[in-house]
Order: C-alpha cells, then sequence, then structure tokens
RNA sequence: GGCCUGGUGGUUCAGUUGGUUAGAAUGCCGCCCUGUCACGGCGGAGGUCGUGGGUUCGAGUCCCAUCCAGGUCGCCA
C-alpha cells in the first residue's frame, strides 16, 4: 500500500518536474508489456502520462503491473525522470518526462470496457449513452464538460460585476398550457392536481423585477414535453436574465458584451460588436430563416419582376395566387449533375414545395433549363440579372407561397452551402435578428399564437392595432443567432394591465381564462412594475457550437434519446401500484388490466 | 404522427442473383519479448445475424409486423 498522498495530476508534469519524487493515481489508459520491462499509460482528468516499470526499479510492483489491465485504477508512487532524446514522444504533452514507478497499488480493477476510452470513436450511441460513466471518461468528453463549467462560471463573473442576483425560482410550479407541452408532477396531498416542470423562469422573473430586484439572472433547467432533436433536449438550460428600466439597445450591448466575455474567457476568441442586426422581415427576406447563417452569401433574390409576364404558368399561376419566385446563386455549379438535381426536388419536397426548377448557365453564356423557352431572351438576360447570374453559375427557383418559398429556399441555401463547402467551421457569424412579428396565425387553431410568448411588448407604434389587426403588429422581441442557430431570445415585457389584457385577448383568451391563467401576474401589475426585459440564452446549443460539436448529447452530460429516454437508468420506468394509488393515480393502461 | 438511415463475435464493419463450416480488423485470453508509445511475435477463445411471424428444399440475404438508435418534417408560446 502506498501510504503518500497523491502529489501531483499526470497531464501537469513537465521538464521542470524532473527529479521529483510523485504520487500519481489514475486509470489505466494502456499497457505495453515487453517482458522485462512494462510502459503504463496512466490518465486522469489532467492528462496522460507514462509510467515505466522496470523490475530494477519496482520491484516487488513488477508482478503487480503485469498483472493490471486496461483501466484498472491504480496508484503509483515514483520519480519524474527526463526521457532519452530518442525516446521522447511529440504526440502526448508530457511526453518529455516520464515516470519511474517505484511502487504501484491497484485501488480497483475493471472490467474490459465496450469501447476505447479516447477520442474520435466511432462508436454507436446507444452504447456510449448505456455506459455513459465510460464515454464522459473519455478526454474530448471531459473537456467538453470543462468548457461547460468555464461558461458558466464567466457567465456568473460577468452578471456579478453587473450588479444581477442570481435568484432562484421553483421547478414545481403551475401548467399553462400555451406553448409547448408541459411535463407534469402529481401532487400526493391535493389529490388530483398537477404541478408543471417549468418550460422557463419567465413569470417568476418578471414578478421578481416587480419585486424590485432590478437585474436577475439564474442558470436554469427547462422542460418541455416536445420531440427531440440533435438540438433539443427534453430538459435543457438556459442562461436565464432579466432587468428592470432598460430598453432594447441596452439589453443587445450587455448581452454582446457578456458574449464577447465568454469566447474570450473560455477559448480566447475576440469577438467583435456591436452585432450586425437584422430585422425578422429582412432575415426572411434575404436568408428565408429567423436565424440565418451568416457564414457565407448566397443570398435569396426575388425574382417576381423579373419572371412576370412569362409563358410560363406554373410561375404565373403562383404569382396570381399571392404566391412570390425566389432564387438563390450556386456559384460555379451549372456542372451539377443532373441526378443531383433530382434530388434536390426531392429535398426541397420535405418544406412542402411543390416544385424546384433551375438554370445552368453555360460557359458560353447560354441558358441550359427545363423552362429556359418559356422566357423571351430579354426575359432570360433580366433574370440572370437579377440573380448575378455569371456564366458556370447555377440559379435555383422556388415558386409557392411566402412561407414555404422562404422555408424551402432558406434551407436549400444552407444545405447547397454545405454541398460547395462555403462554410468556414472556424468562422463566428454573430447577429441578431430584431423586430418579431408578435403574432402567427395557427391555421389548425384558427386564431394568433404568440410568435415569443404572450408577455412581450408589442412596438409602441403597432400598440393601436393590437385590437383591430393584429396580424400586423410588431414586437420588441430580438434574438441572438450564431452560425445559423438560435443561441439566445428575449424581449422587453409588457408591464402594464391593459396591454397584457388586450394581448391575451388577441390569441383568444377569454378575459375569465387570462384570469383564471395569469390572474397572480395581472395582479402584479398593479403594484408598480417597472418596465423591464430580458433574455435567455440555450447555455447547450452555445457550448456546443463553442466545442465544435453537432449534437447538444455531446455538450450534456447525462442526456436521452431521441425517445426522451435515458439508456442507462432506464428512465422513464414503471412505478409500483401502490406509488400511483397514493398519487391518485389511475392509468389507461392499469384500467385495461382490471378490464 | 410522417419520411429517411442503421441494427451481423466485446467493438467497428464486410457478407454476391437466397445455397457448404457467416469473414476481416481491432479488442480479449495464453505464451514469448528491457525502450515501447496504434509496441512486436506465436497460438487461442468468442456469433440467439435486434425480436416475432411468413415465403422457400434452404433466409444474415426476400416479405410482413414490431423494438431500439440516429437524422429530419410536423411539433418546440
Amino acid at each position: 500500500m502506498i501510504k503518500e498522498k497523491r502529489s501531483h495530476h499526470c497531464g501537469e508534469l513537465g521538464k521542470d518536474a524532473a527529479g521529483a519524487t510523485v504520487v500519481l493515481c489514475g486509470w489505466v489508459s494502456k499497457r505495453r508489456d515487453h517482458g522485462g520491462l512494462i510502459f503504463v499509460d496512466l490518465r486522469d482528468r489532467s492528462g496522460v502520462v507514462q509510467v515505466v516499470v522496470d523490475p530494477d526499479t519496482a520491484g516487488e510492483s513488477f508482478k503487480v503491473a503485469e498483472d493490471i489491465r486496461s483501466e484498472y485504477v491504480i496508484k503509483v508512487a515514483g520519480e519524474v525522470r527526463l526521457r532519452d532524446e530518442a525516446t521522447v514522444n511529440e504526440n502526448i504533452a508530457t511526453g518529455m518526462i516520464e515516470v519511474i514507478a517505484h511502487d504501484i497499488e491497484v485501488l480497483n480493477g475493471a472490467k474490459t470496457p465496450p469501447f476505447y476510452i479516447q477520442d474520435n470513436i466511432e462508436t454507436d450511441e446507444n452504447l456510449r449513452l448505456k455506459y455513459r460513466y465510460l464515454d464522459l471518461r473519455r478526454p474530448e468528453m471531459q473537456r467538453n464538460l470543462i468548457l461547460r463549467h468555464k461558461v458558466t462560471k464567466l457567465m456568473r463573473d460577468f452578471l456579478d460585476a453587473k450588479n444581477f442576483l442570481e435568484i432562484e425560482t421553483p421547478m414545481l410550479t403551475k401548467s399553462t398550457p400555451e406553448g409547448a407541452r408541459d411535463y407534469l408532477v402529481p401532487s400526493r396531498v391535493n389529490p388530483g392536481k398537477f404541478y408543471a416542470l417549468p418550460q422557463s423562469p419567465q413569470i417568476f422573473k418578471q414578478l421578481l423585477m416587480v419585486a424590485g430586484m432590478e437585474r436577475y439572472f439564474q442558470i436554469a433547467r427547462c422542460f418541455r414535453d416536445e420531440d427531440l432533436r440533435a438540438d433539443r433536449q427534453p430538459e435543457f438550460t438556459q442562461l436565464d436574465i432579466e432587468m428592470s428600466f432598460v430598453t432594447v439597445e441596452e439589453i443587445l450591448e450587455i448581452m454582446e458584451g457578456l458574449v464577447a466575455h465568454i469566447f474570450k474567457g473560455a477559448l480566447g476568441i475576440e469577438i467583435e460588436h456591436p452585432f450586425k442586426r437584422l430585422t425578422w422581415n429582412e432575415a426572411m427576406d434575404r436568408y428565408g430563416s429567423d436565424k440565418p447563417d451568416l457564414r457565407f452569401d448566397m443570398e435569396l433574390v426575388n425574382m417576381c419582376e423579373a419572371v412576370k409576364g412569362s409563358n410560363f404558368q406554373v410561375f404565373n399561376n403562383i404569382l396570381a395566387s399571392g404566391g412570390i419566385v425566389k432564387a438563390i446563386n450556386v456559384k460555379g455549379y451549372a456542372g451539377i449533375p443532373r441526378k443531383e438535381l433530382d434530388g434536390l426536388v426531392d429535398f426541397v419536397a420535405i418544406y412542402g414545395a411543390k416544385g424546384l426548377a433551375w438554370m445552368q448557365i453555360q460557359e458560353d453564356g447560354s441558358v441550359k433549363s427545363p423552362i429556359a423557352k418559356f422566357f423571351e431572351a430579354e426575359q432570360l438576360e433580366n433574370i440572370l440579372q437579377a440573380g448575378a447570374a455569371e456564366p458556370g453559375d447555377l440559379l435555383l427557383f422556388i415558386a409557392d407561397k411566402p412561407s414555404v418559398t422562404a422555408q424551402a429556399l432558406g434551407a436549400l441555401r444552407i444545405e447547397m452551402a454545405k454541398r460547395r463547402g462555403l462554410i468556414d467551421p472556424d468562422k463566428l457569424a454573430f447577429a441578431w435578428v430584431v423586430d418579431f412579428p408578435m403574432f402567427e396565425y395557427d391555421e389548425e387553431d384558427k386564431r394568433y399564437v404568440a410568435m415569443h410568448h404572450p408577455f412581450t411588448a408589442p412596438r409602441d407604434e403597432d400598440l393601436p392595432l393590437l385590437v383591430s389587426d393584429p396580424g400586423k403588429v410588431y414586437a420588441k422581441a430580438y434574438d441572438m443567432v450564431l452560425n445559423g442557430t438560435e443561441i439566445g431570445g428575449g424581449s422587453i415585457r409588457i408591464h402594464r394591465k391593459e396591454v397584457q389584457k388586450q394581448v391575451f385577448s388577441a390569441i383568444g383568451l377569454t378575459e375569465e381564462q387570462a384570469l383564471e391563467k395569469f390572474g397572480f401576474m395581472m395582479n402584479a401589475f398593479e403594484y408598480g412594475a417597472p418596465p423591464h426585459g430580458g433574455i435567455a440564452f440555450g447555455l447547450d446549443r452555445l457550448i456546443m457550437i463553442m466545442a465544435k460539436r453537432d449534437s447538444i448529447r455531446d455538450v450534456i452530460a447525462f442526456p436521452k434519446t431521441q425517445s426522451a429516454a435515458c439508456i442507462m437508468t432506464q428512465a422513464p420506468n414503471d412505478v409500483d401500484e401502490k406509488q400511483l394509488r397514493e398519487l391518485h393515480i389511475k392509468t389507461s393502461l392499469l384500467m385495461k388490466k382490471e378490464n
């Protein structure tokens, strides 16, 4: 047994440690047994160091080293030695030194792990999640969680320095089925009643403003019972912020400072700000998205004028029925294979586009296109000019109702940029999208719904329209966008009861319903609610981008699968009937069993 | 809920128009090896082909159903 305490971490040993006596603890990353000499790569959170086990110096411990295997937990006492020039390993940070073992103690054995504990493994994610504690032992996963820690620390430091208070809000709260589905929690002491887990601390943070806290933040867990995606988990974390007596400008400015502070502190990257600002209308018009990826151009071009009056009935009919024709210019890709073009038709169909038209501009300037014959020479010229198309370019057209055109062509823009290698993975393109519409019309429910949430303040100049024409009202809402991902969103909130009532009414809530759901909030507005506004950042998404990962699962310690399950713990699971009885719950599955 | 991709030794994959004993790499186990760091050499073990049906003389391969994982559309105030 080694009596001395752990003295160093593996990865921190450098040249200056040469000659030092050290005690290390960690996991066996690799053992190379040469018969009379054994090398052990010892790994802890800080990194890896080579331990040399020589019978001359290790004595009895040589036998111990012969039996250790991958992922055994061991303690090593020994001496740090500079390596001979010939045996330096350039590939690891501690490669210029090694530890000559004097004593080795096995703290715990380990079964052979189901996958390699190293970076860049190609293993089924199912398996990684089942053995998440092993997956998290891999250096890249440790780096991701360390980065996450650093970022939240930087957030706290920055906000603390700006006089924000970190305040916790309840996890057991009130269900307000507007927006996403709630996770419900049955109440044992209130039979038949349920709490909801918060979709966000929205209402509480506003009440904290009424309470005079002035500046609040929280790194808050949020829950939404909706289908999952690569960037969506049923529980996720947001940096939630709210401030009193602020304008949109002030909020955007402080948040730019926050983001710059984080990138500088965690990655050493200087972020230029203020960020580019686009109105929602502009973003939709130029990029077909409210979260445009500005790392490349390929903007959407409105072709309505240029194609007007042609013999192409498809375009004419769409224009006549209120639709629009737009195009993107994929520079230098006139040579696209026919098969790929056909594939693009299927691609845009996913977004509801009924078709895709194209023009390949040949090197001699002529246009190769199935629809070219419907246009006069002059019209063709106008189209090419509108699209700034030169020989070698490819124009892709979508004609549909405005929403479908934007969505399909916006998605196509990103897809073509990926295929053409136009996206610089090292670039960070920040932007604000501002002036969102207040409402969007829900065709299914035949009513307006809040685009952001119903506590968002309308622009002052649009207040008169709130009752008469809600569809034309714009909001004091803003999203922070990074590389085509919405990483944060917020708004100035309503702080007057009358305006709040009008918004509830616009989204079809009766006065009774509004009172029942949000009465406590409207009451609060009557007791001196200050003007306020705020924002929430999706922490997982932000870290994902900073860590250059494609899925937020890689920056969450214990994420859930696409079916919202935890493979490791087997949650969600069946519960005892006794538990259900105590909660006054009878499931339909249980009732089936009884019948 | 829809569409797409995948599921074959521990792991990553290959597997022909359906046809002998389902292969490879790596890992694992044993023996040998004192300067390796993807150590090397020799030998060995290891497979309900996701699950359940069906077609067939015969199914990893074809059909149906179903489960799991991933991507995506809808959904996500």
